[in-house]
DNA sequence: ACGTACTTGGAGAGCGCTCTCCAAATCTTG
DNA sequence: CAAGATTTGGAGAGCGCTCTCCAAGTACGT
């Protein structure tokens, strides 16, 4: 740590005295200080400012010279406070696993998944004039204050993304009615929009290629056990291959890690030497696959083919490039972002979802 | 897109008719009714709330059972309207450079640099109750409108990040007043708070490496020539070149994305064959001019030594495994927190940087 | 000319909260 | 036990805005 002693280490020329948040004595302009300068009444500037007609062209010009004049700028909280829209959705993501020095939640926030979420949903939301709103839950006292929060409208809305197995907050944010969305379904049977990728297709699309390569003993390293968007990579994966007659699968889990990759593979390469086909629940964890690949003298794909999931930007910067099924979701954000919007916007709408067909890309690890 | 007709496409057993935001004549509970409830005076419950002292211990109580037996949950927004705070940090970013569909904000956003800022951020926010919202500035409109929200406190304070060369924010910024704290200086010199890395002396740290494993012809792939990180990083690397004897550096510049590494490592392998050093600006580029080495059939390290720059999660999954210079990424964010929610608590603090030192990680590329 | 219908601007009541006053109640103390 | 010092609770004035009402003004038809 060395802030301590280098605060203001580095001087720079133009300081000048701190101030605060405002400068004493100069309170900003409000609605009445521009009625005031244009000469008509707090109802009428309002009614310009939010281009509601039945206002005189004339007295209009007149109000908004007075604007410029006086610099007036709409406070969005008191606004907000009357109309009940604050132009705000909130994304909330768990992190129940979290523990003390708070390893998941850098994990997770690294992870591109993160990015890619943010990036769809915000090309979205932007054109509204829409802000994101960063939201971590973990405690039972934390679900409870943001369900509470938003239901006095601290946002219109809320994204909700990567909880855990069987996390109480969908249901919660249903019975509150709150506006809410999901980014993958969620774990139990609850009335709520979620976008979702069709991932025992996904999976299916894996093995079915690692079959066709001609893999005799193909293994699979898959995300935790008791998250939807796992479980059903695991289930289609099995499904397909029990159809193509390989009534087995040589299964270890990680936790969508790199490391956990590596150390998954080393698992399935002790167990199942003669392994040529691993079909990897998402392509960080591939990453890691290939590197254990790698140290155990492998060659891939030649002798162990390699399928990722996610096509994440790690699939093309693989060694080799990796063969994945593409994971659309930066458009699935922003399609959640669109849902979220029109239900916010005609709250009668009715519980949707809508998946998204994977597909698969072919590189060259498989 | 499917969308359009997937809508509900999945039905869910539990299906209720579509309700508003608030089920029509339930008015959620305020301090007035837990005041009625309780039988004392909104002004008392208020005081309870808050942890005011000077309220007898009975009525305490009686209150607090008032709160649980309404459910009141307080309504941030209008006791943020007199308070004039929001428990809410902005954190902004600049897309100036974005066009039409949006690619530079897709770019940065799935950037590992995003992500790791977010997390050192909120690590620190949320145990301070604050939440992150995120704001995209790319016009001047935008940015005006940016600032006067923030003098209406929208937000308490605000992290500025990634702007572009001489972007007029920082001024706008300090000129209102707003609290602010950028991570990575300001190009032009401006009163404003920051956290900041030792470029130069990153850069330094890699070309004394590059010379002491006795590399002969040494170049530089860089970021973008107009921000600060970058200049940095490249003037960094010329002096301490200088220093040991190397006149001359070729240099190419790309724009912090792996293809642009690729690009500009093809570049400078054209124009100086006999290459075995180079030093790249970030770990994605570096990526990029490993697979750009590797197609032209350089060894790595033995025929040319590659030191990138971050400390990435891509680095380690590179091959080889990148030594590169570490970026505490996340310390510095968090730091930045700590500075701003100093500098939100007292006004008067005078305005300071923290600059990190970046170390060399040694690892096999290079 | 008058009455009716429509347009337009203003007054004012909140949104839910905090916080400053002030009065009442309680406690000191000579 | 009176007079002052101190606690404690309530009334009420906003924070800055929206929006419903209502009155005044304008246009039209008979």
């Amino acid at each position: 740590m060395c802030y301590k002693n280098c605060y203001g280490h580095r001087k720079l020329g133009l300081m000048t005295a701190a101030s605060g948040r405002t400068p004493v004595g100069e309170r900003l302009p409000t609605l009445e200080d521009v009625a005031r300068v244009a000469g008509v009444s707090r109802s009428t500037v309002s009614r310009v400012i939010n281009g509601i007609r039945n206002v005189d062209p004339q007295l209009h010009e007149v109000v908004w010279n007075a604007v410029g004049e006086t610099g007036y700028v709409p406070n969005r909280l008191a606004r907000s406070l009357v109309t009940r829209r604050t132009g705000t959705v909130a994304l909330v993501v768990s992190d129940s696993e979290s523990h003390d020095d708070d390893p998941f939640m850098g994990r997770f926030f690294a992870d591109p998944y993160f990015g890619r979420v943010v990036g769809g949903l915000m090309s979205v939301l932007r054109q509204s004039g829409v802000q994101l709103a960063l939201q971590i839950v973990g405690t039972e006292e934390g679900r409870k204050r943001l369900v509470g929060d938003l239901r006095h409208g601290q946002a219109d809305g809320v994204i909700v993304l990567s909880l855990p197995a069987h996390d109480p907050l969908p249901g919660m944010l249903t019975d509150a009615g709150v506006p809410a969305v999901m980014i993958g379904r969620p774990a139990d049977p609850v009335p709520i929009n979620y976008v979702d990728l069709a991932n025992d297709t996904g999976a299916s699309l894996a093995a079915d290629h690692l079959v066709t390569r001609g893999c005799q003993l193909i293994g699979m390293i898959s995300g935790p056990v008791d998250v939807p968007a796992s479980t059903d990579r695991i289930s289609g994966f099995r499904r397909s291959m029990a159809r193509h007659g390989y009534g087995w699968v040589p299964l270890v889990s990680g936790n969508f890690t790199r490391e956990s990759g590596e150390d998954a593979m080393r698992e399935l390469l002790a167990e199942n030497p003669q392994i040529d086909g691993v079909f990897v629940a998402n392509d960080l964890m591939a990453l890691g696959a290939l590197l254990a690949l790698r140290d155990a003298g492998r060659r891939i794909p030649d002798d162990v083919a390699v399928v990722g999931f996610d096509d994440s930007s790690a699939a093309v910067a693989a060694n080799p490039p990796l063969t994945t099924v593409r994971h659309p979701l930066e458009d699935m954000a922003a399609e959640s972002a669109r849902l979220l919007l029109s239900r916010i916007e005609d709250a009668s709408m009715r519980v949707s979802s809508v998946i998204y067909e994977p597909t698969l890309v072919i590189r060259q690890s498989a």
